[in-house]
DNA sequence: AAAAAACGAGCAAATGTTCGTTTTATTTGA
DNA sequence: TCAAATAAAACGAACATTTGCTCGTTTTTT
């Protein structure tokens, strides 16, 4: 495992871009947008003082007044570019579905080791999460503001992540490669672990650990727990 | 390490009583409430309604109205148990707080023995947050509701545990008990391990995995972790 | 009969959203 | 090349609801 965050980033540049333009391309017809160029901008304005706001008081508390204070457009200004309030937590979730998707595709094959498949999946998604930072954080945060269906994603996503997870751990120790004789528990650990990483953010940056550093340990902490040989 | 849920339950009882009470006591003087029996009642259906609520959608978008009809007590009759709506939420912080310091006040000594103490430590924590498994989840979930200083009440008692976790594994390696590599690291994802536990209650539920249970694989965890000989 | 608790219609303030108007950007035509 | 004309975007006061909360009254308890 040697993959880094600069190169994970390379990637995520080429195949799924930029996070404003996705929205724009997702959107533009229902919302009648023409001006690509404009229309980018006030995505990246709005959102980013959505996530601000949110971050300090919650999605639910924010008023669509403060928002239009936040990035100085107007309320009727906001309204051009999402049909009403719940829809803006709508579009940051599909927006996050869509990219993940785009940047995780890439990787669909299995590789015969899977203590390389896992030290692979956990590394990724440290990366994507670090890159999409403030999108996983509202995701988790808000997500009792978005309809059922769509909540029934998130959780279907995040158990896709921890069978995943458990899936190697299995095939490691049918392989003898590792020991583990609590998998169900480790997977889940290795999830939290993973959650950890854009829930509290805050904390690394105080405490000075980037991306590459926290999977490092994270990896030493699979190593540990799965007993591998 | 052998405390059980169980017996840890015994000493709740004896060292903190019931959360309704304890509410009781320390708000009817401000509230004018006489009757201890009706009150105790009374704050159990209102912030057992609460916790429903608020799990649902969030405290935030709660409205007073849907508390009514919720715990079927009017609009004037609630307002009879707490002065206004955010006080609902510093009262669930404050009695939770007050629970919590009853609770581990009794284990103020210091073990000999750093190991042992850590698994103490962990236990004692998912016990506790098992017995007020809502009263976690909702100061957690819902602190941007409260107070500047509430918050940081939060934080900083976040901090102490964390604390107190990489103290023990630090006196573990230098008393030669564990080799810890990276012991920071292990003390935040030991931490996370233990909010897991009422964040996501449910998940445990369905796997019918208890709170015995659950501590016994948070230890083995600690062994590995610390690499404890 | 006096005190405590519960009731619920009603008030003021706040909130999501609209829409007629103004401003800005783009296209057209000479 | 540069106005005039058309389209797109931004504005923000105004509207209908919703929401937190009160208080005069009624019911229940002591």
């Amino acid at each position: 495992m040697n993959l880094t965050y600069e190169t994970f980033l390379q990637e995520f540049e080429q195949w799924v871009g930029d996070e404003w333009q996705c929205l724009f391309d997702m959107y533009h017809q229902k919302l009648n947008l023409k001006n690509r160029n404009i229309a980018t901008k006030k995505f990246k304005t709005i959102i980013e003082g959505v996530f601000k706001l949110s971050h300090q008081k919650g999605f639910q508390a924010m008023t669509m007044r403060d928002l239009s204070q936040e990035t100085e457009i107007s309320m009727g200004g906001l309204y051009n570019y999402f049909s009403n309030k719940d829809q803006i937590a709508e579009m940051i979730h599909a927006g996050m579905v869509h990219m993940a998707e785009a940047c995780l595709k890439i990787k669909e094959y299995r590789h015969k080791d899977p203590v390389f498949e896992l030290n692979e999946l956990l590394a990724r998604h440290i990366f994507l999460s670090e890159r999409l930072k403030k999108w996983f954080y509202f995701v988790f945060m808000e997500c009792r503001s978005l309809e059922r269906e769509l909540i029934a994603d998130i959780i279907a996503s995040e158990q896709f992540m921890e069978t995943a997870i458990l899936e190697r751990i299995l095939d490691a120790n049918a392989q003898n490669l590792s020991q583990c004789h609590n998998p169900d528990f480790v997977a889940a650990m290795l999830k939290v672990m993973l959650q950890e990483w854009y829930l509290k953010s805050w904390k690394y940056i105080e405490k000075d650990i980037n991306a590459d550093q926290y999977v490092a340990n994270l990896l030493l902490s699979v190593y540990h727990l799965t007993q591998v040989k």
